[in-house]
DNA sequence: CAGCGCATAATTTGATCATATTACTGGTTG
DNA sequence: CAACCAGTAATATGATCAAATTATGCGCTG
């Protein structure tokens, strides 16, 4: 187990607080730190997130670490528990149902247009990723592959040059990251397929219909394989 | 002009801030004072909004704003101008292109579960909004059209149960809410036309694809006069 | 002598913290 | 079982520091 009594030692280097560096503010600083851990699973659905213990964590007044927090709120990533409270959202299979249906949408066309703007060095860079992740399934590494298996997705809306359709796809990755990770931790690295082959060769061949067709497998696969655990959870 | 120095005495009462009231949260009253103040075009685009600004209408300290902008960053409807300064953001010809994508898939399918979920009291209450729309229309009241048009599209999204996709929805309101105003003051409410009706039919009837269809006309319609408006901007 | 530009000063605004106040939670007691 | 009581955590303010923008003035050039 790595966070044992809460948010715990993940949040390992601090950001030098006080003086302020030569770099970022505290507040974005602590967004990505959050955003890395809900992403990759570090932190658990239904897991109460306070204030004051990101506070201790990280080493940074409270100001920060709200506004922080607010933000993740406001893209899902937390939830209000009613009063006061702050948790990790716990998906419901309707939830779930919801992502697969944004998801198939906004990623199928950003990759049709990743597709047509997409430059040699860009596809390479692609491929690196790919293989960073078929080498983290290999590995057996969890964490890896759900990192390698974030940047390739991300890279892919980058490349689409589509702001607004980018910042919604990876804002539903903040949504369903903590339960991804449940998931996987079950079914191990091994039994996760995925598309990102098929899709590449679609892309290196210019056929952006064929890429778009990979890439919304990719996601109902995955998301299917979400739903699936939690519906069994529902049961139990 | 309405704001001359900043952002104005539009933020005209305040939420009585010292006293903790017995009910909402200072940076929650913050956030939907803002958010309607976007929402509804009293914020242009490109106007800067700063902290110390904010905090002095409507008297509050800092934090409350704070956490209040990073919110409302984070759902797109400010924008981080570079260094450290947050602005209106002001939309692209590209931006409206991804956010007619987005509307469009969205919210044909928010009118697709709403439809069949849909009571006869619910429908009553949407053509009620619907009918408000229509007055503001013909008294050329151009504030309250944009309320109430949004009001329509709001209420569709809760009654589709499916609160993810309406969180995504109502966040593109934000995105657009500053432009639309400004084409809407340009063209005037007369020359604004909308599928609502076509939707609403479509709805009582039970047919959903039909509901879809009118709603994804009536967002494609609209998106479309922003759209033009922008161009025309661009080459003058 | 007028105009331009750069450097420095002053003001505005943002970032962060420490602290006081208020609300919620959970457990205990009458 | 209801109500109180203490502990814990969140809300909000104001003060302080740092950064960036704007204003100012001096010197230089044409």
């Amino acid at each position: 187990m790595r966070g044992d009594k809460n948010t715990a030692e993940v949040l390992s280097f601090t950001p030098s607080a006080q003086l302020g560096a030569g770099e970022l503010p505290a507040h974005e600083v602590v967004y990505r730190q959050m955003r890395e851990l809900i992403l990759f699973g570090e932190l658990a659905p239904g897991q109460p997130v306070t204030i004051q213990g990101i506070c201790e964590q990280l080493n940074v007044g409270m100001t920060p670490v709200r506004e922080a927090i607010r933000r993740l709120c406001a893209e899902g990533a937390l939830a209000f528990q009613g009063n006061r409270r702050v948790v990790v959202p716990e998906l419901t299979v309707d939830n779930v149902n919801e992502l697969i249906f944004a998801r198939q949408a906004i990623e199928a066309q950003l990759v049709l247009r990743a597709t047509e703007r997409a430059t040699d060095a860009e596809l390479e860079r692609l491929a690196e990723i790919d293989a960073a992740l078929d080498e983290a399934i290999e590995r057996g590494d969890l964490r890896n592959y759900l990192e390698q298996n974030y940047r390739f997705h991300a890279y892919l809306y980058a490349m689409a040059g589509a702001p607004i359709l980018a910042s919604l796809a990876d804002g539903l990755w903040l949504r369903f990251g903590p339960s991804l990770r449940v998931v996987c931790g079950r079914l191990g690295t091994r039994n996760l397929p995925d598309q990102h082959h098929e899709a590449l060769d679609a892309m290196r061949g210019g056929d952006a219909q064929a890429a778009a067709k990979a890439m919304r497998e990719d996601v109902i696969q995955g998301m299917e394989q979400v739903r699936r655990a939690l519906s069994e959870d529902a049961k139990a």
